[in-house]
DNA sequence: CGATCAATCTATGCATACATTAACAAACGC
DNA sequence: GCGTTTGTTAATGTATGCATAGATTGATCG
């Protein structure tokens, strides 16, 4: 016997109360900061059972938190050695860099072809003045910050939900690697001019020159990373 | 200790079946299937325990799948009316379009500056020589699945699994309404062409036109369905 | 007749129980 | 000793029970 829809639903309604977190909602995030966070590192194994002691509550939850963790591809579930946290290798990084390089160029494309309002102007010159500032004082935490901020509202002017949500995603993975590297790079002082001339193309609503610029941007940060990481030994 | 040899598997049941699926797996594949031919079409709903008597199974490994359907973003879970199947419209495709074509002409990119063997060359222009037969008849069953089997070919050159996996997914959110438009768009000679000219600037390892020639491809294509699906009212 | 509210119903989220089977170890034959 | 076999353990995959909250229904009131 087939499957039967058996009603159609109107135009999604808001339903339940999203205040409301259920427990694997919980776990999720709790397991999903540990590894961003290297709390939990990579290649470390967690049982079902394990988590859900540490989490107060039962397997049924925290099981399907690792499910939905498997599918971001920050860990996978090996059938009798529980969630593994999955490494980032310099091959990994290439290949995140090589998406993310291309999905943000078309994104500084799109916003500069657009426009934006003085208002997001304003907040993405605050970000390269963030950055600024946090190295003039060497604090490369909020370096790092500002930097992620700068991307991240880059994405979100595009207004393409699922643009945002993978380069969020990958950038997820790409994390805990920049984490490690952040004190072994060279101070990122070209990274702060390509933002300053990004943030220029896009006011002049230069699309060609805001895509090269962040091409390159992005481009090099990779190239850079993942020899970092080879030379670090991450295969 | 048995008399019976115990190499003597019973007729009907295979001791150990190396590739067992789980049910889970099952039901996800199941699931992802009925929406992807759209007899679970957008719009539907599916309670847990429907999906689970239809599928004989418990309603936990149907659980599980469909928390994997949201994320894969093909339907969403709304808490006390079951997995609802996430309509495509004409702004969703927008967004999907818009990364498939940065993803795909970065793809187009990689291939040609790489290069590819005489095999790999051999198998696109099979998929293109496919495509203008199936036009020359007026399949357009056979044509869609040839172009589908074009762009994976192109997107698993770069092998890169995580631009392999992205297109994927999202060519599946856009599999839906390129089947229910398929016999209302022009037909897609123009597109047999655009194929024929990539393959060429990936054989003459031309980079920078591979990556135009497909950008433009999958940009025309996006505009075209969005305006379809526009004219259908699929908002 | 329409709106409001209480009573009932039901799908869910979670806990728990259980059968299965891979992993490990101990015992065994060579 | 060493590979093999068998027994044990434990983690999983699945089923099931249950409390709860949201949805539905129907009764009451204007």
């Amino acid at each position: 016997m087939p499957l039967i829809p058996n009603n159609v639903a109107s135009p999604s309604e808001p339903v339940s109360d999203p205040s409301r977190i259920s427990n694997a909602e919980r776990a999720y995030r709790a397991l999903k900061q540990l590894i961003l966070t290297n709390q939990l590192p990579a290649g470390s194994q967690l049982l079902e059972q394990e988590a859900a002691l540490q989490l107060g509550m039962s397997r049924t939850p925290v099981r399907e938190a690792m499910v939905r963790l498997e599918q971001d591809g920050v860990a996978e579930i090996r059938p009798r050695h529980g969630m593994r946290v999955l490494p980032v290798s310099a091959d990994d990084l290439r290949e995140i860099y090589e998406v993310l390089t291309s999905l943000e160029s078309t994104a500084a494309d799109l916003v500069a072809r657009r426009g934006v309002s003085a208002a997001e102007l304003a907040q993405l010159q605050q970000a390269v003045s963030d950055m600024d500032t946090a190295l003039a004082i060497d604090d490369l935490e909020a370096w790092a910050a500002a930097d992620q901020r700068f991307h991240s509202l880059l994405v979100e002017l595009t207004r393409n939900q699922r643009l945002q949500q993978i380069v969020k995603q990958l950038g997820e993975q790409a994390h805990r690697a920049r984490m490690l590297t952040l004190r072994l790079r060279p101070n990122p002082v070209g990274s702060n001019r390509d933002h300053a001339m990004l943030v220029a193309a896009i006011a002049g609503r230069d699309a060609d020159q805001a895509r090269s610029i962040h091409h390159d941007h992005r481009a090099k940060a990779g190239i850079m990373l993942v020899e970092l990481l080879e030379k670090l030994g991450f295969r």
